[in-house]
DNA sequence: CGGCTTCTATAAAGATTTTATAAAGACAGG
DNA sequence: CCTGTCTTTATAAAATCTTTATAGAAGCCG
């Protein structure tokens, strides 16, 4: 099951049309955006799993747009575009394209290509569940069980968790889980963070006074815990 | 700084000597095969950073190969074909290749798609950890261990430490330690320092009056010393 | 040597910042 | 118009940092 939130900046209304059906289509959740500025500004807000983004835009140079997500966002950028030029292919590689589609493009290669870029970021945690202590965490299925019973969590609470297990043992910023799960905007948030891990430790710990998964790094972050 | 390694699995010649020449003059390591059978048998023997893989191979059917060896080599694999379907590509992407490219191809957007496909993986190169004695300090997860037991430091104390790890041997003046951490404006706070390195000496030293790792220089500052 | 000064180590009290938690308000989707 | 979720506010508790106090060590000089 997928529900990867993919995000397409394009301002052709018949592409968005397109992609929007045959992504929905395929589970993905869909988000659009017809301008560089509203596509950026989407990102920031909440960053998808994979960004589409049209290099022809109107109202901004796309290898512009490309470098200014890239600053921030490390997820893949698939680019779309009419032109076929070495060098409009090499530059938004350059910039931190993950892949360059030629207009008109196939719908079938597009999915495949977005299978495999998605693949690539999944992958690199290569343990699709993690377990520790009596915690599952299935990460493909996007399911925590404790004690092997299912743990009901919001999806930002699921996403925090995820994003501390999946980096176990390591202190997480305030800042960079801020940045990583609401975006680059709310990195002042740091009670956003609060509210939602007394929110995980009342749901996961087995006395949340005295946490022993997710353990505070005062003045710095927050830090997953699996062994003993 | 490239030195990246990369195997060209293909039966042309003329292909392989292209690349060989394109490849090695960016400055990467290629190695060549010209069967599916050589191809992974050397991609088994000293596993490259990278594939460059043609599907018309004349031993065996490219697919294939290409499943086999995914199931254990984890780096980039890059198709080549002549192949223009869609079913072709989708085929190959979904059976693990990170990208494909119809031939006749550019050279310079091969490269391109090559140094996009290493850049996803080495991600993570650099793992600092810094080692002396029965000390582990490992600076991307933040953490210090004694003894393999992990020591709780508060941030002050963790920032100061691992100033004084990564400049191992020099003496770091007063004026310096207290601008770095603090700020230009506490370079006369020399008790803070003292205070902070006595903090750091009860938790890290076996016998705090003598200490071994952190060592004062009166008058001037302190150093980390890691050998004997 | 002994008095003086400067620098250092350490404990502990006080001040400040950071964190945990509940709960109320806002908001979106069905 | 509910319902579940996210955002915001308020406040107590905990952790950390800053400051003060005191004592020891080291160097200097008559």
């Amino acid at each position: 099951m997928n529900r990867a939130e993919i995000l397409v900046i394009d301002d052709e209304v018949q592409i968005r049309k397109l992609l929007q059906i045959t992504l929905q289509s395929n589970d993905y959740a869909v988000k659009e955006a017809a301008t560089a500025k509203e596509g950026t500004i989407m990102a920031a807000n909440h960053p998808p799993d994979l960004i589409v983004l049209d290099l022809g835009l109107p109202d901004e140079n796309g290898h512009e747009v490309l470098k200014k997500l890239r600053e921030w966002y490390t997820n893949p950028v698939i680019i779309l575009s009419v032109q076929n030029s070495e060098e409009d292919i090499i530059k938004a590689l350059d910039n931190g394209a993950n892949d360059y589609l030629v207009k008109p493009f196939r719908t079938g290669e597009l999915l495949a290509r977005i299978r495999s870029s998605l693949r690539s970021t999944n992958g690199e945690e290569s343990i699709p569940v993690i377990k520790c202590r009596d915690l599952i965490i299935d990460l493909s299925a996007r399911t925590v069980k404790k004690n092997s019973e299912f743990v009901k969590l919001t999806s930002t609470e699921y996403n925090l968790l995820s994003l501390l297990a999946r980096n176990e043992g390591k202190v997480l910023t305030h800042h960079y889980l801020l940045r990583e799960i609401w975006g680059p905007g709310f990195i002042n948030q740091s009670q956003y963070l609060r509210v939602f891990t007394a929110q995980l430790r009342k749901k996961l710990e087995n006395d949340p006074n005295r946490p022993e998964y997710i353990v505070t790094e005062a003045g710095v972050g927050y830090r997953f815990v699996a062994r003993e």
